[in-house]
DNA sequence: CGCTTCATTGAATAACATCAACATATGTGG
DNA sequence: CCACATATGTTGATGTTATTCAATGAAGCG
């Protein structure tokens, strides 16, 4: 502690490596900043399904998402579900007044996260201007993404929903630190990240459905899967079959 | 121009009864703000289905919704539509830095805007941590909204969403400023700002469906219909009706 | 190895879409 | 003001898609 009070202009340790200091929120911070929100950080594992927060209004603690998967679930009284979100490393978890709403944040995979005091976040808004366009920025972003997907929820077929899907995961795949998976050049394989529950309520689609959807795509050709691995084979009709 | 100068703490006189000032985004800004703001700023009418920008990115102003309904529509290269968001007054419209999607923003009813450059929003946002944290909060409540409607689009069933539209709209409808309609104490009258294609494309339905479950309600006894006019009789089955 | 959870598959059903006809507004020029 | 044309809305018959219900198969875990 004293070591990092001494100098200012060194990167605390466990920050040194982290992807949220490379991509994300905090590499928007100056080392003075990024110091004083580590020594009141820390790193929390969760399992698959761990419940993270009932509600981002009255959670009390933010975090960067280290590694793994996390979803944002709304629901309805009798129990119907709908992912309303997708977070992947290195992203943002909790917004700052967040519109009460009822959401149920999840762990989809195992994940680690870097926890830190709303309170501690709040200070670091107001005092840098572009923390807070940071912040705000990714809120943008989720809102376009929110609505990119209300067009699929929407309009899309089931077809068309399961190739989306399968589109969106390719993008975060683990191993796409080269963004290889967009270019679409060659196959690509990677683990789907949840359960087919899961992806039914991400897709507003039942579970049989999903299964049903990719058995076809795996019998045209254009994906192999076994379990819960996937190969793009055809990346050019994936797309086509996803309407876009 | 010189009489607002010299006495800044006038508020001017078109923003006088303004309900952007009084709701909306002016209200955030100083007197002076106001009043520079005041200076850059154009009313401009549009009338009903006139498209408003092609795509927030690249427009170089925004505005301030002062009566009327926008709608946000996203489409797909076939030409399937779904409406990502509606805009009502004294909404803020044109997100700064709007991640590029091909968003089209167009007049629902016929609209009053009050525009202003781009720019004039921008160094305001810079100079006003307050505006900037109020354009953030609307950025955010916006998001909630996307993911409120993401639930109903994937998971409600057509005489739902029908029935939550309704709600959504009595919730916003003129004669509504003493927010009776949401007590749902007496029935309420109103009319729909939209024709019938322009509520499947929000719900995610065809015009046919539509029109049959207005029926169903209506026969139902829980509205009375005609035209476009509607009126809630049955304010508490609608909402069992709408699931939530 | 048995148990449990997760995933696939099939058959029947229900919900919504599509196609087509008709009805009701809205608007225009005679 | 009426007749006509066009846009908008309703209703019915039929078709398709996705859901539901039920059975079976595969994978993870004690």
């Amino acid at each position: 502690m004293l070591r990092e009070a001494k100098r200012p202009d060194e990167v605390p340790a466990r920050c040194a490596g982290c992807a949220a200091r490379l991509h994300g929120m905090c590499g928007e911070l100056s080392t003075e900043q990024l110091a004083s929100l580590a020594r009141v950080s820390a790193h929390r594992e969760a399992s698959e399904g761990a419940r993270l927060l009932d509600d981002c209004q009255t959670a009390d603690s933010h975090a960067n998402i280290l590694s793994g998967v996390v979803k944002l679930t709304a629901s309805l009284p009798d129990g119907r579900q709908q992912i309303v979100g997708l977070q992947f490393a290195p992203d943002f978890l909790g917004r700052p007044g967040e519109d009460r709403m009822t959401l149920t944040v999840e762990a989809v995979t195992d994940v680690v996260l870097c926890t830190f005091p709303k309170s501690a976040v709040d200070r670091l808004r107001t005092a840098s201007a572009t923390l807070e366009r940071l912040l705000n920025r990714q809120t943008v972003r989720e809102l376009a993404e929110a609505r990119r997907w209300m067009l699929t929820l929407g309009r899309r077929t089931a077809q068309e929903k399961v190739a989306c899907f399968l589109l969106l995961i390719a993008g975060h795949a683990c191993g796409d630190a080269t963004g290889e998976s967009r270019t679409g050049i060659r196959p690509v394989r990677f683990c789907l990240p949840m359960c087919r529950s899961d992806i039914a309520d991400f897709l507003g689609l039942t579970i049989e459905t999903v299964s049903r959807q990719l058995t076809r795509l795996n019998a045209d050709g254009v994906i192999a899967l076994q379990h819960r691995a996937v190969e793009i084979s055809d990346f050019g009709r994936l797309r086509a079959l996803a309407g876009d």
